[in-house]
DNA sequence: TAAAAACGTTCACTTAAGTTAAGAAATGAC
DNA sequence: GTCATTTCTTAACTTAAGTGAACGTTTTTA
């Protein structure tokens, strides 16, 4: 489990066999059942996330209905916002699937950044290039059409179609479900002529 | 120009005078006429930006058509995707109003971030605080309808809507030029009655 | 395992965005 | 200052998403 980590960072800095030491005596791997609530909106937390194995997703509750607006797999980081600006959550977070996650705060990572500054520079990067997809992400879903971002999501994430249920994909693409039913009817219904 | 930067920075971090004159020493501030181009879809360049006065945009080309997905304005930071992923650019920059701007490039910045490891935590602490936000803002537009997304504009950024023309804010919303032009005439009505 | 809840699809209807086109208004170039 | 271009608005029509409801299926859970 923990070489998948070190794989994954290894793609950005190495790592001394001191420093990947230092990160696994942090001891912040933990399991979670599918379905478990990590973070509920209205509550204050400082837990930062980073996806080893499995699913989780953030939702809004809004009027009563679930809107859920991001998906994090294998190898992605989520820092919730009431982190970063210490207010209440806006959103709930929860496990999509039986997920290991690593589980940061930020005076452990002041320790870390102070002990090895490494791991601050880590940090700046993966910040500044999940900053520039995620912008690359949003451009797409504002340029493109519902069938379009259903279409693209095909291609680039085929795995979460299969993960995750049809309705929380729908608010993930903007849309009802009842849209999506239709939209991927529709789409069938094309290449079938 | 200078002090503005300087207070923006000390929300999170205090600088010493010898660092606020490493900033000044680096020479960057760069004035820009309305309408010029900085970087151009296809083409590569380490530059970022950070917006001192006026606005930036982001824009695609798609089937002849200008899509502006993005505004900067004061105290606001570009780092083109082509910086971080060393690929030709994917959209253009341009400013919508006579802009002045500090232009950074890695080179710079690495030097910057080994005499004053401050910088990095700077950087890394705005890059996470900008994903954050970012994150909150794409969920806002995910969960709302073109109106919607008007209607929270005007309460956000109203300076935006004055400062860019209309089908620059169009596509903005994710919408057609005519389609912002019927939704406001949608909403006056309203309000008429 | 049986009942209840949640989920996915389909349908008919409503609403709003996309499209095409035309003309008025604003802006920029000369 | 005038002409040309771009921008904004309006309108009629088309297309697709939202809505409310029904129904079969799957998943929970008691």
């Amino acid at each position: 489990m923990q070489d998948l980590l070190f794989d994954f960072i290894s793609k950005y800095i190495s790592l001394t066999d001191d420093e990947k030491n230092a990160i696994i005596s942090l001891d912040t791997f933990r399991s979670f059942k599918k379905g478990t609530t990590l973070l509920k909106a209205g509550q204050k937390s400082n837990d930062g996330f980073f996806v080893l194995k499995g699913c989780i997703r953030t939702y809004y509750v809004i009027g009563g209905e679930e809107k859920t607006t991001a998906f994090y797999t294998e190898m992605e980081a989520l820092t919730p916002n009431c982190v970063i600006n210490k207010a209440p959550s806006e959103y709930y977070i929860s496990c999509v699937e039986d997920t290991i996650l690593i589980i940061s705060n930020p005076d452990m990572e002041a320790e870390m950044f102070s002990k090895f500054p490494k791991f601050e520079t880590l940090c700046r990067i993966l910040a500044e290039e999940l900053l520039a997809k995620q912008q690359v992400n949003f451009d797409e879903f504002k340029t493109s059409s519902p069938e379009q971002r259903y279409l693209n999501l095909l291609q680039k994430r085929p795995d979460l179609i299969q993960r995750a249920p049809q309705h929380q994909l729908a608010s993930y693409l903007g849309i009802k479900p009842q849209s999506l039913s239709r939209l991927r009817a529709r789409i069938l219904e094309k290449n079938k002529v």
